[in-house]
DNA sequence: GCCGTTTTCGGCCCGACTGTTTTCAGTCG
């Protein structure tokens, strides 16, 4: 069973508890542990035969002894009694927005609406209405809810959300009603997707800056409108979220509106514990509700004794405890990157040729840059025939001939295959300079086997990153079953590089397992797997991923000078 | 249900906005 299984048993527990009415820190409970498993790397099955579940950040006895059960009966037997008491079709209900558990509860006992359907109808026939706690107005706002909602608002990836956010900041930097405004929320946080946009401006005339903001071409519909909040639906579908607060309560608004939540209920936790209180306007003393902090966000940090904490790795993961200690890991910068060590050129499936490639990544700052070019046996990709990489590694030379203070490696992208095999022999291996093996079928297979093939491809001297390590495509397809202990160890042991795919629909690894990885001594190369030169600037997005991580520059070969990189790997091959 | 350099019991983050109320509950982040 994995993790993620079983960390969704835990989350159907708590809406189920919610809707139930249960005490909100019964439901919470259910929710943080659910979100401690996410974390993990180690399998749960695992950590359960050594008998360390309660060791998992949320998870005490009560919770501990239901996962138990889950994985030795498949089930939980108050997870059943739960979905006889409460339809599991409501689940779906309290996913449409303005409906929480209360009104959905309310809906179940007096209509018996079950579903997204029953809810439809509900509204419509003006049933709802007359309910207790209900109006005409909530009707209205309730039909519309559902109807957007079955067109489908998913979260949005990071790449998407992201120029959106920028476009509507310039606009509102533009006016003179803004004196500063910056993206918050998991945005600023760069999760690999997106909920809602949140931007936040500081402005002495709030009123008009709403007015300005609601009325931006770019507006579609707008859904609330206050002189400290507004939400709109902008014209692609994506609600955009704008507070505004005046200059003293910047920096705590920032603060506060980028959460992310669990960051944020742990930091005021521990301002309680000093008699202090924070929220978006400041910080205070609470005795006198003096103000003693606000303008900076650096200031609510350093006022509660730790370090002023990255926005990237607010997740409550641990960044805390050192903040107070003041051993925060100096993270990775976008600037420490100096090449890109795994696109492809028109020579397989690339857009564009070497030297556009190269030239863009010059004018991206990197010093190096590795053309990995599909291998021969991926033949719907253009694979390279071996008299094909000859005939490339011609151009590449003359290339680099010309080309001063930057160098194109010749490299590969392998197709590991069923038997863990590779597309050419060891021997015309060698004539790479970067040689990067990758899974690109039988996503099906059962865990073994497909960690048997990693493993083959992990422990051949010749290759040098493993790409795309999980296979993962967001919103489209789920990771591949791999025992990543397992890979994770191989890797260390072989000095076998792992790829942080920048591509933002893989972003793989992802952030906590980037960061497991760091821990067991595994070393990162973030590339960009691109395929236009244009894709080059993607390597923003695995920056972000790897900073996520806690990933330092010394961690990411591709931080590393050109003689170290190719030394690192000539150690690897002997 | 979890958790403990004040606690093994009694806390558990905090406020805006909306709609339905006439002081507040529900939802959201």
């Amino acid at each position: 069973m994995d993790n993620e299984y079983a960390a969704k048993i835990l989350d159907e527990i708590a809406d189920l508890l919610d809707i139930e009415g249960e005490s909100s820190f019964r439901v919470q409970a259910y929710r943080r542990a659910a979100n401690g498993l996410r974390g993990l790397i180690e399998n749960i099955e695992r950590i359960n035969k050594e008998g360390r579940l309660r060791k998992v950040p949320g998870i005490g006895k009560g919770i501990a002894e239901k996962l138990e059960e889950l994985l030795t009966k498949g089930k939980i037997e108050y997870h059943e009694e739960l979905k006889e008491k409460i339809p599991p079709s409501l689940l779906e209900l309290i996913q449409v927005p303005g409906l929480g558990p209360r009104k959905a509860k309310i809906l179940y006992d007096n209509l018996n609406v079950q579903s997204i359907d029953d809810l439809l109808e509900a509204t419509q026939d003006h049933r709802v209405a007359s309910l207790k706690g209900f109006g005409s107005q909530t009707e209205e706002n309730l039909l519309k809810s559902v109807r957007q909602f079955r067109e489908g608002r998913e979260r949005i990836l990071l790449s998407e959300a992201y120029p959106i956010a920028e476009k509507i900041l310039g606009e509102l930097r533009k006016t003179s009603l803004v004196i500063k405004a910056d993206a918050a929320g998991s945005l600023r946080r760069m999760k690999e997707t997106i909920g809602d946009i949140d931007l936040l401006a500081a402005s002495a005339e709030p009123m008009k800056l709403m007015d300005f903001f609601c009325c931006l071409s770019l507006v579609d519909q707008v859904l609330v409108k206050g002189d400290t909040k507004s939400s709109v639906i902008a014209k692609n579908g994506f609600q955009v979220d704008l507070r505004v607060v005046t200059p003293e309560q910047y920096g705590s608004a920032l603060q506060y509106f980028t959460g992310s939540k669990e960051h944020n209920i742990h930091l005021r936790d521990i301002a309680k514990k000093r008699g202090l209180k924070i929220n978006e306007y400041g910080l205070f003393e609470v005795v006198s509700d003096r103000k003693m902090g606000g303008e900076t966000e650096e200031g609510i940090y350093t006022s509660l004794g730790m370090q002023h904490i990255p926005a990237l790795i607010r997740e409550d993961k641990g960044e805390i405890e050192l903040a107070k200690e003041h051993k925060l890991p100096r993270l990775l910068q976008l600037e420490d990157i100096k090449g890109d060590l795994h696109v492809h050129s028109s020579w397989s499936d690339g857009i564009n040729g070497i030297r556009d490639m190269a030239q863009e990544a010059v004018q991206l700052g990197h010093s190096y840059i590795a053309i990995c070019d599909h291998a021969e046996k991926l033949t719907v990709a253009g694979g390279l025939s071996k008299e094909d990489v000859r005939a490339r590694k011609k151009e590449i030379d003359r290339l680099n001939h010309q080309l001063d203070g930057f160098t194109i490696l010749s490299g590969i992208e392998l197709n590991i295959d069923n038997e863990g095999h590779l597309d050419y022999e060891d021997d015309f291996l060698k004539e790479f300079d970067i040689v990067v093996a990758s899974i690109h079928s039988g996503f099906n297979q059962p865990e073994e086997v497909l960690t048997r093939r990693m493993l083959a491809a992990i422990g051949n001297p010749n290759v040098d990153i493993i790409g795309h390590p999980t296979g993962r495509i967001l919103g489209r397809r789920p990771p591949y079953a791999l025992d990543l202990e397992a890979v994770l160890k191989a890797a260390a042991e072989h000095g076998t590089l792992l790829e942080l795919n920048s591509y933002p629909d893989r972003l793989d690894l992802k952030d906590d397992y980037v960061r497991e990885a760091k821990r067991r001594g595994v070393r990162i190369a973030i590339n960009t797997d691109a395929h236009t030169a244009y894709h080059l600037r993607y390597m923003l997005f695995g920056v972000a991923t790897a900073k996520r991580g806690w990933l330092e520059a010394e961690d990411v070969a591709n931080t590393w000078q050109l003689d170290d990189l190719m030394s690192f790997l000539r150690d690897k091959s002997v």
